[in-house]
DNA sequence: CTTACAATGTATGCGGCGTTCACATTAAGG
DNA sequence: CCTTAATGTGAACGCCGCATACATTGTAAG
């Protein structure tokens, strides 16, 4: 009886243990997100996740599928729908804020092979794909947006990963901030190299 | 005894570690990378190349710096010293081979903060930026080389994550090295971003 | 040549982890 | 009420990282 007055049934194990496997994520790195400790932590016993949760893989996948939805939650929340340069490079910036503000869970999100079983996880990686495009094709309606959009996303991933990993400046958040907006605004203010990604 | 006809001292136990774990990353990828396997593989008691590394992330740090000194010889053949945009295209095109024909090994080299008590990996990382910022101060002299090495290193390295992540259309490697080429274009023939990032 | 020492490899053991399987408890529906 | 499916428990297996004590061997000083 792991829990002092609790029932045997939990009651929500699949989302509390998703809230568990965040904290521990947050708190001690993706190393620490194992199956037993969100157990623990759930107040269940080490394999009761395995009633909600096929593997590891698929809580880590749920946590991943979760932070894509987040993730377009806080770029919407930048800017609902960006035209001008100015407004991309705001999102660009809510992109690598968010980045650093949950390193572990945006590693999980990106360092590893997206894995194809999880149909939850899959569709929010899609769905933020769709999401970059539509905002890169509705800002530059002429351009080839498959190729445009690319290459933007390339561009604030790669910012956003080069911080992660302590290779550029991030003492400060303004710091950061400028950096992004900098090279966004090198990408976008170039009338030739909207030019070179056309159809 | 592990080896047949083999002596108690193995002769080069810490190079036959590095390369043992090297095949274990490209045959069933970073998490079968233990220790353990890796002295399976050299014929050696479990605990063996404690002797050589400190601990499991001492000899992945190892495998990364062997990774990034590969990398700069790599990127270096690409072209030795680049200087119109087709040829800095050109490396980037390698930097991104580089990525997609050794996943695993990239992801230890950049999926990980870079661990500082391994003075090997530092150095072998700051080589890196130094290379970097090298090759794009010296094809673009007027530019701020740390702002502009900056951006299309984030570029570059955006567009080898999302390709390793399935996020972009790798089928051939030459749709990979066009879509690669494209964007470094993008980036490097405007003259409107060269005037963004200069002092 | 011997012998002491440092370097290198081995053996054993601990606790944690992922996972499986048999079993217990509970909720829900005929 | 009683069956049945859903949900949680417990014990067990093999793998892992790692620490500790021990065995073997190269080396070099005496």
């Amino acid at each position: 009886m792991p829990q002092a007055g609790g029932t045997y049934h939990h009651g929500d194990l699949r989302a509390a243990c998703l809230r568990a496997a965040r904290e521990l994520l947050e708190e001690d790195g993706s190393a620490a997100l194992s199956l037993r400790a969100v157990a623990r932590r759930a107040g269940v016993s080490p394999t009761a996740p395995y009633r909600h949760y096929a593997d590891r893989d698929a809580l880590v996948s749920a946590v991943a599928a979760q932070g894509y939805r987040e993730l377009a939650e806080y770029l919407a929340a930048a800017h609902p729908s960006p035209t001008t340069p100015d407004e991309l490079a705001a999102v660009a910036v809510a992109y690598v804020r968010f980045a650093l503000d949950r390193p572990a869970l945006f590693r999980v999100m990106f360092a590893e092979p997206c894995d194809p079983n999880s149909e939850e996880r899959v569709a929010a990686t899609a769905a933020i794909s769709e999401y970059v495009r539509g905002v890169v094709g509705g800002a530059f309606p002429g351009a080839d947006a498959e190729k445009l959009s690319t290459t933007v996303w390339a561009l604030v991933h790669g910012l956003a990963f080069l911080h992660l990993d302590g290779k550029l400046d991030a003492s400060t958040p303004d710091v950061v901030a400028d950096q992004v907006r900098g090279a966004v605004h090198a990408l976008f203010t170039a009338p030739a190299a909207l030019s070179q990604v056309r159809a």
